[in-house]
DNA sequence: ACAACCCATCGAAGAATGTGGATGGATGCC
DNA sequence: GGCATCCATCCACATTCTTCGATGGGTTGT
């Protein structure tokens, strides 16, 4: 990937076109990555994807050292962002990576947690 | 991706155990996520992943509907984050995507702007 | 030298986030 | 029914983040 040169001519009070970004690509992807800006979330979300299976939110409050309203709390906004579903069985809730998770996202997050 | 079913049996109080995740791993992506983890930032990374050359960040001023402070923050954010590197030439500082990035970083980079 | 421009930094205000105690609904065991 | 367990929600507090006006250092053109 050849890089290109700094542009030598340049007036002042003038400026260049920028290449074109979708707005709404960068608010959706902004809240992709807000939903992973937390190690708390992140571990989870590595949890989950490493087990392939569901995983009691009652294992993450007991082997994370933080309360249970703050495990629910992070577990919801990950919920919230479209990573996780929930499944309820008996007085337990099972918590996976959602299975109808985009393509993009699911290559993303095997990037992400190989890494 | 075959994924395993719910466990059937448990026993109220026990708990089971996690799949292991590095915290230190959690930590520094969290940092990278949190570094993405903006519109404008998303915005200017991408823009300077798709230039594939260095941006006088007047441009990012002039075409950003931010004060030219909040642009400067960001892209000071960036480069914390390891994600650009910049160059002086004349009065202008002109912003590039880290030449040395990690393979791993580069790809994840890839992976996100293409989607 | 002076004026104009580019840009980082400082300081402050408002918004958003992370955290945990308290509470209450739901479920299952005795 | 009574009680213990699991979990989400509400509320409050501290921290962090986003944004911008003001300021000053640095550079260039006149």
């Amino acid at each position: 990937m050849a890089l290109k040169e700094l542009p030598v001519i340049r007036q002042r009070g003038a400026c260049c076109e920028l290449p074109e970004v979708d707005a709404r690509w960068a608010d959706r992807t902004s809240e992709l990555m807000k939903a992973l800006a937390d190690p708390t979330r992140l571990t989870m979300m590595a949890s989950l994807w490493k087990a392939q299976a569901p995983i009691c939110i009652c294992d993450f409050t007991a082997g994370m050292d933080l309360s249970q309203p703050t495990i629910s709390h992070h577990m919801a906004k990950l919920k919230e962002a479209g990573l996780v579903e929930s499944e309820k069985r008996g007085i337990w809730i099972y918590y996976r990576v959602r299975t109808d998770l985009a393509i993009d996202t699911r290559r993303l997050l095997a990037q992400l947690i190989a890494s």
